[in-house]
RNA sequence: GUGGCUGUAGCUCAGUUGGUUAGAGCGCCGGGUUGUGGUCCCGGAGGUCGCGGGUUCGAGUCCCGUCAGCCACCCCA
């Protein structure tokens, strides 16, 4: 019997999970405070979603879906992303556009895994729904980035690019088809099987990116309307004051993507996990699963890569405001009552939970991460406890009807 | 799917040219007396050296196989 957990997933424990909490937290507040609902959605979906919504040439549907048969002979994939079946969900729902979801949760990829790359990871990200408006990409990647802002991370880049739409994007698709033909004994095996099922993956291939030099790039092939829709949104960026460089060769691995594409770059990871978010525009996504035409841009992020990238050093704060010490177990009723007062009071607060002594319920106070000890014995009856901080190793003696107060201020008024 | 690296205590690792009872740090448990942790001191528990086979008088150490993990390519978050 293993108690490890299956390849290429991850258990979370503390003080990990704190910083993850931090994390899905953060988001969750910001997508709110701008406007997005929250939606759940099924962890897995009916795999036809997503072989059509996500597209039959790319290597996510080729070879990396967890793709099963249920014991209805139904055919059934783990999501491998969010925006195809937020998509459905939507279409299934008959509701009114605009409509802005938000999401979080667990995606799942059969591949080898490494650092950053896992065949369970988590994802946070939003879904603008009916709206064509440059005003609403720009929304989008601002929310974006304001999330990385608040965690914290250092080092961001936001990479942009247009694929234009599905009218210049075939002229493009013809004319890079044909210079890649040109070159096609010079491509990689990869490369060359892409030239007719993918050509616009080559683009951004590592391996034969010195030999790309002079090939189309979709920016030469955008109509009018997809050149104004990209520079107001451009325009939209800097106005907002959010560095962005334009990426021309940039075009994401899921064909929905149509005009507007991003993706946010942590600097201070190699590259092999660097992209720690990811989105664009998806306006004929809506139609492609069987719905009406719905435009469409979304983002999603990676909390594995984020939580890496962040890496040891971003503070956490301790676990704790106040560990809860009975002096004697006469006053046990006393203490639980103000472990209810102080938790009723939005502190975070704890104590043993049965008789143990004061050495040791100070050594767990210790162990758990608690900012303060408070002691609740004889003082109790002059109306007094005993805290201390922990980490300075001062007490004080603090009367009972101030002692939420001061956990808040850090006695700093005394 | 392809390539590289690594498997020794709960964790991170050290183990010399193969040679007696396999070590350290951290963690864990107990103690340094009575209402004080973390720091300091003392003591203790804990390992079929991933697994299988081979070479040898003798294998943690060499060889083969196998399994597992990690990292990279590819791709993506």
């Amino acid at each position: 019997m293993s108690f490890r957990p299956p390849k290429g997933t991850d258990d979370i424990l503390p003080p990990d999970s704190r910083r993850w909490r931090r994390v899905l937290r953060a988001f969750d507040d910001l997508a709110e405070r701008f406007g997005y609902d929250l939606i759940v959605y099924p962890v897995f979906d009916s795999t036809e979603i997503f072989a059509r919504g996500v597209g039959e040439g790319t290597d996510v549907v080729q070879k990396e879906m967890y793709t099963f048969k249920d014991r209805g002979g139904r055919s059934i994939t783990l999501r491998p992303e969010a925006t195809a079946s937020v998509v459905r969900a939507y279409l299934a729902s008959g509701s009114q556009i605009p409509m802005k979801l938000a999401y979080a949760g667990p995606m799942f990829r059969y591949e080898r895994p490494q650092a950053g790359r896992r065949r369970q990871f988590w994802q946070v990200g939003v879904e603008y729904l009916g709206e064509d408006s440059p005003q609403a990409d720009v929304e989008v990647i601002e929310l974006g980035y304001r999330f990385y802002q608040t965690i914290g991370l250092e080092g961001l880049e936001v990479q942009v690019n247009s694929l234009g739409d599905p009218t210049s994007r075939a002229a493009h698709r013809g004319a890079l088809t044909e210079f890649l033909e040109g070159i096609r004994s010079h491509l990689s095996e990869d490369s060359r099987t892409r030239i007719e099922t993918n050509p616009l993956r080559v683009l951004d291939s590592k391996e034969d990116h010195s030999k790309l030099q002079g090939a189309p790039l979709p920016a030469e092939f955008l109509s009018d309307e997809s050149v104004e829709h990209y520079a107001a949104v451009k325009q939209g960026l800097q106005q907002a004051s959010i560095p962005f460089v334009e990426n021309p060769r940039l075009v994401r691995g899921l064909d929905y993507y149509t005009r507007t594409v991003f993706e946010y770059v942590a600097t201070r990871l190699d590259v092999a996990q660097n992209a720690v978010g990811g989105g664009g525009r998806y306006d004929q996504l809506a139609e492609v699963l069987g719905g009406r035409h719905v435009p469409a841009v979304g983002f999603s992020l990676g909390i594995d890569r984020i939580v890496l990238a962040l890496g040891e050093e971003a503070g956490l704060r301790p676990a704790l405001d106040a560990f809860i010490i009975v002096a004697d177990e006469q006053r046990r009723q006393a203490a639980v009552g103000l472990v209810r007062e102080l938790r009723a009071r939005h502190l975070r607060a704890d104590m043993e939970p049965g008789p143990r002594s004061v050495k040791a319920q100070f050594k767990s106070a210790d162990r758990r991460q608690a900012l303060y000890a408070i002691v609740v014995g004889d003082e109790w009856d002059d109306g007094e406890v005993t805290i201390r901080d922990l980490d300075k190793g001062e007490e004080v003696r603090v009367a009972r009807e101030r002692i939420s107060t001061y956990l808040r201020i850090g006695g700093e008024a005394e």
